[in-house]
RNA sequence: GAUUCCGUAGCUCAGCUGGUAGAGCAUAACACUUUUAAUGUUGGGGUCCUGGGUUCGAAUCCCAGCGGGAUCACCA
């Protein structure tokens, strides 16, 4: 980021001044007060032309097309786009032309919120458009827009694409691809869509903490953080399950938490250090029951987000209604490798994995070789949604043993589009079964597997007073909305995905540079040369500097006075 | 982490086998009363990502770094 204003840039500050010189406030504070939206203009227009006759609307000026003493622009609401017709004498009744002649078609530029108030007609073209009789600037934009062009039949010209900067500004981005609202506004809906499902079953929205002194309830590495006034150390919450089972306990018999989780891992197309977790807990009912439940939600949630059940997700048409297929993981990977692993042991699993080609090593226990095979085989066939069950109990310390096939544990995993989006049990409310799962978890952890859960003694204590049976459920609720928006990166879904810092965001005022004794003139001359910073001067030759120095008036035809040597080095003193 | 592609004007991008840096849009000036990627004429605007190297000469070739994309791997 440099601290030289680009030229379009100083033309605006110098507009904002004239604007100001001539008694407009570029950033009124008065409420300006809305009656009509583009779309609403757009889509009603033909049908009920009466109601139009007195309209205000206010945006940003998108595009302008300027005629002498007549234009057009376009005007940018939340909702879309109106184009707006100027007449120099309708906007300005009087003598003084001032208004359309400077502010209008000077003053003003594109991105600059502007208010107007008029009537709806249609051109000559046939195009819907205000025809404007009162203009108001609302406020001054100092940055130019990226100009996105685009004709009637869809094509994009000069288009902003470029995925960094789009994540960086998406104020821009959405400003200029307006269309990329529609993510956002899809994803509103699905937590929206099924905040009201669990609310008319009766069950309860809570939150619990996000700086928790252990981190449990799942496998992964947390950001630690430090609690200053109590001298201890706290953890981002990478799960809230441990947490909402204690409200269980409390005697709440239906739980649930829209929340930020946050995994010290890495960073890829569906993974952000933070994200966004559905999690529910329903008293006295069990994994099966949460299927049907699963079911009857995603299909409201889809029909809410495109008003059917099937959503268009990459080459597939995703289903969400109900039922989906079920398959045992066992089952699952002998449908998919031919292989039963179901009676295995360690060893032969490991052995296994070396037949399919699949890489292990010492630290992975049974329940993490089976998820090997399975993720390398299986999961990627599973492209309408299904619910893969029962898994070794190796992989779930969370879960209660399955009530009959000894073993496995009363656990499913929803996958759609090769990808699993949800993760469920009948929970573990056995407190003695529970205390022994954590400390096998602790060995695994002796082993090396750094994922290993960590033991919890309140919630221990907590399942030890009594937990009635639990069913709980836990969806990534970005991979959800890129399953229903139909994107395939999970920085699409998010407004403002985790980034790698700015470069050289560092800013430094001519202040500082005249205070070690640099001329005034001189400065901006540094700035060309990439030395925006005091460190940046320090960081160069001195001798040099001087050189270039002279080389930069020559080049750039300076007429100023050429600093001493002397006081060029007394700069780096 | 691996492979690969990319980094040039405010934006989108050209720039061949090395030879003074280009277009469209945006921007500035003038003209123009229903245009719509408005149009016409005329201007201004560049650390060609950074640092080395090869060369008489590098945006271009080589090396390293930084940043980004894509694919793969890892990651419940």
């Amino acid at each position: 980021m440099s601290t030289a204003l680009s030229e379009q840039e100083i033309l605006r500050r110098e507009s904002l001044q004239q604007l100001r010189a001539l008694g407009i406030n570029p950033y009124p504070a008065e409420e300006y007060k809305v009656t009509a939206f583009a779309q609403d203009i757009t889509d009603n227009f033909n049908r009920f032309p009466d109601h139009y006759k007195k309209v205000t609307l206010a945006g940003r000026i998108m595009t302008r097309r300027i005629m002498g003493s007549a234009s057009f622009a376009e005007l940018q609401d939340s909702t879309g786009r109106m184009q707006i017709y100027l007449k120099r004498d309708d906007i300005c009744p009087g003598e003084d032309k001032t208004l359309y002649n400077t502010v209008f078609k000077k003053l003003m530029d594109i991105g600059d919120y502007v208010g107007v108030k008029g009537f709806v007609f249609l051109t000559q073209t046939g195009e819907i458009s205000v025809h404007v009789q009162e203009l108001t600037l609302l406020s001054k934009s100092l940055k130019p827009l990226p100009v996105v062009k685009r004709e009637e039949d869809g094509q994009i010209h000069d288009a902003f694409t470029d995925p960094e900067l789009r994540y960086r500004m998406r104020y821009v981005d959405l400003t200029v691809n307006p269309e990329y609202k529609q993510i956002f506004l899809k994803r509103s809906k699905v937590i929206s869509s099924m905040r009201e499902y669990f609310n008319k079953q009766g069950w309860m929205e809570v939150e619990t903490p996000i700086l928790q002194p252990v981190h449990g309830g799942a496998a992964a590495r947390p950001f630690n953080t430090h609690h200053n006034t109590l001298d201890m150390p706290l953890y981002l919450r990478i799960a809230n399950e441990l947490y909402l089972k204690r409200l269980i306990v409390a005697g709440f018999d239906g739980v649930y938490e829209f929340g930020k989780m946050f995994r010290n891992e890495g960073m890829d197309r569906t993974h952000n250090p933070e994200f966004t977790s559905m999690e529910i807990y329903v008293a006295y009912k069990d994994y099966n029951w949460m299927m049907a439940m699963v079911e009857e939600c995603l299909e409201i949630v889809a029909r809410t987000v495109t008003g059917i059940p099937v959503v268009p997700v990459g080459a597939n048409e995703i289903n969400f209604a109900g039922p989906y297929e079920k398959l045992s993981m066992y089952d699952s990977i002998l449908k998919y490798t031919g292989i039963d692993v179901s009676g295995m042991d360690e060893a032969g699993l490991r052995e296994t994995c070396k037949e399919l080609g699949i890489e292990v090593n010492d630290t992975m226990g049974k329940g993490k070789l089976v998820d090997e095979i399975f993720s390398a085989k299986v999961e990627h066939n599973l492209i309408q949604p299904t619910y893969i069950t029962d898994y070794p109990i190796e992989m779930t310390p969370l879960a209660k043993k399955h009530r009959s096939k000894p073993g496995l544990v009363e656990r499913f995993e929803l996958f759609v589009n090769g990808k699993e989006i949800a993760n469920a049990y009948s929970e573990l409310n056995d407190a003695i079964d529970q205390r022994e799962r954590l400390e096998e978890q602790l060995v695994l952890a002796g082993r090396g597997d750094d994922e290993a859960m960590a033991m919890d003694d309140d919630f221990l204590r907590a399942l030890e007073y009594g937990m009635p049976p639990t069913s709980g459920l836990g969806i990534g609720i970005d991979r959800l909305v890129m399953l229903m928006t139909n994107q395939s990166t999970i920085q699409e879904v998010l407004f403002f995905p985790q980034m790698r810092p700015e470069k050289k965001a560092k800013t430094v005022t001519a202040d500082d540079f005249i205070h070690i004794g640099v001329p005034a003139d001189w400065v901006p001359v540094l700035n060309k040369m990439g030395i925006n910073t005091l460190e940046d001067l320090k960081a160069t030759n001195p001798n040099k500097l001087y050189n270039d120095l002279g080389g930069m008036r020559k080049k750039l035809k300076l007429d100023i006075a050429m600093p001493s040597k002397e006081l060029v080095m007394a700069w780096f003193a």
